[in-house]
DNA sequence: TGCATTTTGTTGCAACTGCAACATATCTAC
DNA sequence: GTAGATATGTTGCAGTTGCAACAAAATGCA
């Protein structure tokens, strides 16, 4: 996976913290951060510490939705979770540098290298990100939980190329993410092994259809 | 809405595709692009005709997802239907210039100005298809019929800074959007009619809440 | 204008799913 | 290891939804 700062030296990072005209700011664990990502237009990339997205369930429980640490992206665009239900929370005191897109100006001839090789690495960035919420659309648009299911398996399974697969969440965060109830899902999943399309330990899951 | 090509002129347009070492080609009417798109990993920029995305229903019946015209990017991160049952249309003769976001290099002082441009023009349509998806995920992840509708013309609201929407496309393609059965839609909607909390005409919808 | 096609509205019914409540298993920190 | 917390599995039930079939309205087109 492609980072922001990929193939750029410390030096130059701070030269494109300059050039950009940044604002670096930091947080203090137990912040909330959701509300201030609202307010910025821009893009964040977390330089040192740790944050959690979490979801805050009516009857008081919560669920682990990301976790971001050093170079991963957090803007508003990129997490999107306008319900006050969920939560950006930080874990450890976090620096965040924000960089306004639009602010992409003329870089002379010596930045050239650098100011390329980053704009390059966002645009990839960017790029995933977009097939990470195509790939739950294209998982939200079916009707049933199996369908949603098979389809999500479907999709592990090309990325993995392999019949096995390895749960990165906790099945309460993935019937999250596939936007069904978890008792519901789990009676599928029940349903599904049963008839034999999908063997479960743990976190493992095989597929065998 | 930012286009490709905003604040770029022709001939700057054409030098940029020869600095990105793009390819143009032609499609004609008839022809479904759908697979060529599965197999190119570039970003596509219509330069002329028109194209639609189409879903083929089981029942033999199809309908129009989204129509694209010039300056419109096609690519497959951008529409992603990965399901057989969509197809992407040509309708008249079109010409697409593909560009390979890995080949972003080295430009010399001359080109600077028309490049930086034209890289803030893709941030910001990126970006904006970001927002989009993050929009559509919202809704879909809303378990009943009801709260989708709710969520969308809350969504609708908020962009349009007014109580009447005007639907940007037929009820049919909305329940798709939606991600519910047409029918099951439309029994909802004529409740919310009764609950007063809409008024239909055609495709302009009035809230009261 | 008038005909054919497409879209929208309505409804019964079976299937699916959310919800609640609870049991069991797993994890975590001491 | 043990206790407490958290995650997972199971089930009944009521409400919601997909599906099918059809009627009515709107649209497109010759």
């Amino acid at each position: 996976m492609v980072k922001p700062f990929d193939k750029i030296s410390e030096k130059n990072k701070y030269k494109l913290f300059q050039a950009f005209h940044t604002h670096i700011m930091s947080y203090n664990k137990g912040e909330d951060l959701s509300k201030m990502l609202m307010d910025r237009n821009s893009l964040g990339i977390i330089i040192s510490g740790y944050v959690q997205i979490i979801k805050k369930n009516l009857n008081g429980t919560s669920l682990i939705i990301d976790e971001l640490y050093e170079d991963d992206i957090l803007s508003i665009k990129t997490i999107y979770v306008q319900d006050s239900e969920y939560e950006v929370l930080v874990k450890e005191e976090t620096k965040i540098v924000f960089f306004d897109l639009e602010q992409i100006q003329e870089f002379g001839e010596n930045e050239k290298g650098y100011y390329n090789q980053f704009i390059k690495n966002l645009f990839l960035i960017i790029n995933d990100k977009l097939n990470e919420k195509n790939e739950r659309i294209q998982i939200l648009t079916k009707k049933t939980i199996r369908n949603r299911l098979l389809e999500y398996f479907s999709i592990a399974k090309t990325k993995s190329g392999s019949n096995n697969i390895y749960l990165p969440f906790s099945f309460m965060a993935l019937a999250d993410y596939l936007g069904v109830d978890r008792s519901a899902m789990s009676r599928e999943l029940s349903y599904l092994k049963e008839e034999g399309f999908i063997e479960i330990k743990g976190k493992r899951i095989k597929l065998t259809f």
